[in-house]
DNA sequence: GATGAATGAGGATTCATTCAT
DNA sequence: TATGAATGAATCCTCATTCAT
């Protein structure tokens, strides 16, 4: 019931320029991330996103070619938001400050919403979309390997891979376990990327 | 389908004594596992787990409350399973090759059927089994802990979690982004942990 | 979907005076008719039919009162068109000429567009236009009749209505089986009425 | 929403073999038949059938792999039906009898569900069963072509496509114009296709 | 115990029609 | 008048679960 591959687009049905089309749009997308969120990826079907966001079936087949083109849309959008964050972090001048800054944003990003970064996670090879994937997993990992780089460091062709990814493991784990002390999290998310990077040469 | 959080047991029916029992209930185990493996979690429905575990839907009720409990079960197994290899690894005895045999049991645990253990990872908050996840997390952290103490390691609260989750997420990854060189992947795994360690008295 | 009886009009909601709406009505017809013909019954929906016609849905309902009744003002379209044919045909002199030129019109106008001629042919019994379906029957054959007796033939009641039938039957098979020699076909056309014609007298 | 093209199969799912199965199967054809015969293609939808079978739609699924398949087995059945009707015609002796009878094979069969006829008819070609079509109307074709050859007569590639066409044609129009004399709607179909065999020499 | 037919609620998607702009 | 977003009933199909045999 989840996933599961798709050949049509996963693309919304259109993107809306008036202000009304936006604001449905923007309603499916809002109750949609509340539902995955809170009930989970199970009560993420077509009706109960339309009477959570106030519209009918209909409208959402307005916006949407089919069911999951929102989890589509909704990584696209975390990613976006994802991205910006990792962005402002590259601006350090310091491997210590660089380190703690791509922390903090990916400590801040997926214990936002840490239920809905897991579900989207989870459903993302089912989503059509490994084009706009691979995308992204370059795009970000040159963000941060130029600045790695810059900054002095010696990497290999996973470095970037495996800190996000490990990043991703402690902070998924900390989430479900129920840490709310997000500083003492990102201590121990910083200790491990460091602790990473600086023994990444002798690999 | 996925989940869905359920009120009645997830525990098998019964523990089938009888030899053709148990064949029969590892036939499921078995249809199962190849299914989550090859096919996904959508694929997972009674009808097609019996009928690849050669059986009718009856019997598999005979031996499984619900849909669900088989991914409870099939958990269990793996932990099971990856408990006795994590157990080994602590024979080690000096801290290199205790993080060189954990690490090799992760990796090859996971990697055996990546996407099986993807699935359970995901499903597991709604398994109901809440219990049995701290009794395991539990064991698992004071099998590690005791033997990293013994080697003279200073841990905190969550190094053990920390460690584990840092490697399921390297691991991970690199499963989804099919590489096949587990030597390298272990040096990767060994490197952060090492790293995460060997800083972590700073934390 | 095709059919279904409907209490409100059949007949289109105003037949447009000004240019600009006969404009607009017209590519109605032609988007309708072009559907009809290359992706059938099941692809005429109103949506598609504004969309084809560079029109919008709303334009469609100020023209025709429902989605069906489009297919009644098409099936009028082309009985105009076959009667004309028709009555070109009965000019003539002979018994032989008249037959053949009532042949010629009827796969003409049949293999002009089969897939409309079809689907119009089976939805019409839905459509609510006995009354007309009556008198295009009735002066069809009336002209018919009259021709032939003109030319010597002695008919009964049903005369017309087979020759007629027996055609529409013919030319549709030949249609389905993709048959483009309509010389071929219209000599075995003119077959089986002058066969029926001259033996008829002892019917 | 009639037909369109499916690329499952079109065959029953399974046979049933059960006295018991049986009886859902034939209630699932019955009512399917009563359906078209007095209510239409459009009211042939899956949870009409099974209300009208005395079934659950669940229950339809277990024979049926989807809507348009009941379409097919229904079409399996008639042609049966009809190809064992002409088979006891053509043991008719002389020319006279073997027309006489094969006509009244065709207006019997036709006239006896007429809604039905015409609706398996129009139907036919989205089925995607163009395999068993050409072999039926091979079968058929070779059936009265051997006799028709037996008893003189000198035909062409398309004289027996053309007499069932053409009888097709008239009976369709007999039926739907409310005829009830088969009698004399048999006279008048014997007539068409004598006087199109007799003549047919000459194309 | 085993079987598998039967059930029917649930969920995806379409499309005729309306109506506010 | 024209537009096209919004509606929601209608329809297809699936699948967890039960229960008669």
């Amino acid at each position: 019931m989840t996933t599961r591959i798709q050949k049509p687009s996963n693309k919304p049905r259109k993107r809306p320029a008036q202000a009304r089309s936006q604001a449905v749009f923007d309603a499916i997308l809002d109750a949609s991330t509340r539902i995955l969120e809170k009930e989970g990826m199970d009560a993420l079907n077509t009706n109960h996103i339309a009477e959570r966001a106030g519209i009918s079936v209909g409208s959402f087949y307005q916006y949407f070619p089919n069911r999951i083109s929102i989890l589509a849309e909704l990584t696209r959008i975390e990613r976006q938001v994802f991205k910006e964050a990792i962005q402002r972090a590259t601006q350090s001048e310091s491997l210590k400050e660089l380190v703690s800054e791509l922390v903090r944003a990916a400590v801040d990003h997926q214990l936002a919403r840490p239920a809905l970064s897991r579900a989207l996670d989870y459903a993302e090879p089912d989503l059509g979309i490994e084009a706009e994937t691979n995308e992204f997993t370059n795009e970000l990992s040159q963000l941060i390997e130029a600045r790695l780089s810059a900054l002095g460091l010696r990497l290999h062709d996973r470095s970037v891979q495996d800190i996000l990814a490990l990043s991703k493991g402690m902070i998924d784990t900390a989430g479900l376990a129920g840490e709310t002390d997000r500083t003492n999290l990102r201590n121990r998310v910083c200790t491990a990327v460091m602790g990473y990077l600086k023994s990444d040469i002798s690999v």
